[in-house]
DNA sequence: CTTGACCTTCCAGCGCACTGGAAGGTCTAC
DNA sequence: GTAGACCTTCCAGTGCGCTGGAAGGTCAAG
C-alpha cells in the first residue's frame, strides 16, 4: 500500500507518516519501481501502535525505545511497565503542583476582588500580583 | 545602573532582561555614553513584577498585555484579574484532564501486571497498550 | 600599556512533534 | 497528450522562553 492509503487506514496525515520514519519509529519500507513507498499491511499496527502509546502519554523517543525491543526481538513488557510507571508518578507530581498554583492563584483572585483601581495605581506596577502582604485569613 | 546589576539586583541573567526588552517587557533604557543600558532604579520593579506574574503561571505574552495598560497609565486590575481567572479555569480544566490520564494509565498498569512476557509475542507490538481488551472489573 | 571584567550586537539553537511549501517525478483516466 | 491525483526530496517554520557563542567595544585598576 502507498503512504496515502496507510495514511487514511491509521488516522495520520503522510507527512507525520515519513516523519516517523525518519524519526526512526518506522523502518523505511520498499520502494516501488517509481520511487513510491510501498507499505506491508503491519504498518497499520505499527502505527495504531504509536497512536496508542501516545494517547498513554509516552513521548516518541519512549516509543521508539519500546519499539527497538520489539524489532529486536524482545518482549518489551518490562519496558512499557516502567514507562508506564514512570508516567504515572510524572503525572502525580504535576497533580500535586497544578493543586499548589491552582491555590496560589486563588489567594490572587482573592485579592483582586478586594483591590480598588484607583488605590492601586501607586509606584507599584500592580499590588494583585506583588507576594508580598497576603494578610492570613 | 548596569545591567550586570540589574541581573544581579533581579536574579535574571543579562540574557534575559535583553530578551525580555527585545520581546517589548522592558523599555530600552537610555545609554551611557559608551553604549552601555543604564538603567534606573524602578527597572528593578518592574522585573520583579515580571517574576510575580510568571510565579501566577501568566505568560510573557499576558505579561506584556499588563504592562502596556500600566504604561499607557491605566490601572490593568481589570485585566489582571481576567488573566487570574482565565488561568483558574485552564488549571482547572488540566487537572481534570490529568486525572483522566492518571486513570488511564492506571488501568494499563494493573493491565500490565497481569501479562505475561511469554503470551505478549504474538502478532501484536505490545497488548498492554492495546486499548482493545480491558475487561470490565 | 595590558589585563580582565564587563558590555555591545547578531545569529543560531534548544525541545517536542509535527506542518507548510517549493520544485519536481509518476501514474491513471479521459 | 494532458489533467490532476498522488508521490518524491529538501528546507524551513511553529510556540515558548530563553540560552549559547562569536566577534568586538569600554572602562577601571595596576
Amino acid at each position: 500500500m502507498r503512504i496515502g492509503d496507510l495514511a487514511r487506514a491509521s488516522g495520520l496525515t503522510t507527512k507525520t507518516i515519513r516523519y516517523y520514519e525518519q524519526a526512526g519509529l518506522m523502518p523505511a519500507p520498499p520502494r516501488t519501481p517509481g520511487g513510491y513507498r510501498d507499505y506491508p499491511a503491519e504498518a497499520v499496527t505499527r502505527l495504531t501502535f504509536i497512536r496508542d502509546a501516545q494517547g498513554a502519554g509516552l513521548t516518541l523517543a519512549e516509543i521508539r525505545s519500546v519499539l527497538s525491543l520489539r524489532d529486536s526481538g524482545q518482549a518489551p513488557c518490562g519496558r512499557v511497565t516502567e514507562l508506564i510507571d514512570q508516567h504515572l508518578s510524572e503525572i502525580e507530581r504535576r497533580l500535586v503542583e497544578l493543586r499548589a498554583t491552582r491555590e496560589a492563584l486563588r489567594g490572587l483572585a482573592r485579592r483582586a476582588a478586594r483591590t480598588d483601581p484607583g488605590t492601586c495605581s501607586q509606584g507599584d506596577i500592580c499590588t494583585i500580583l506583588t507576594p508580598a502582604a497576603e494578610p492570613r485569613p
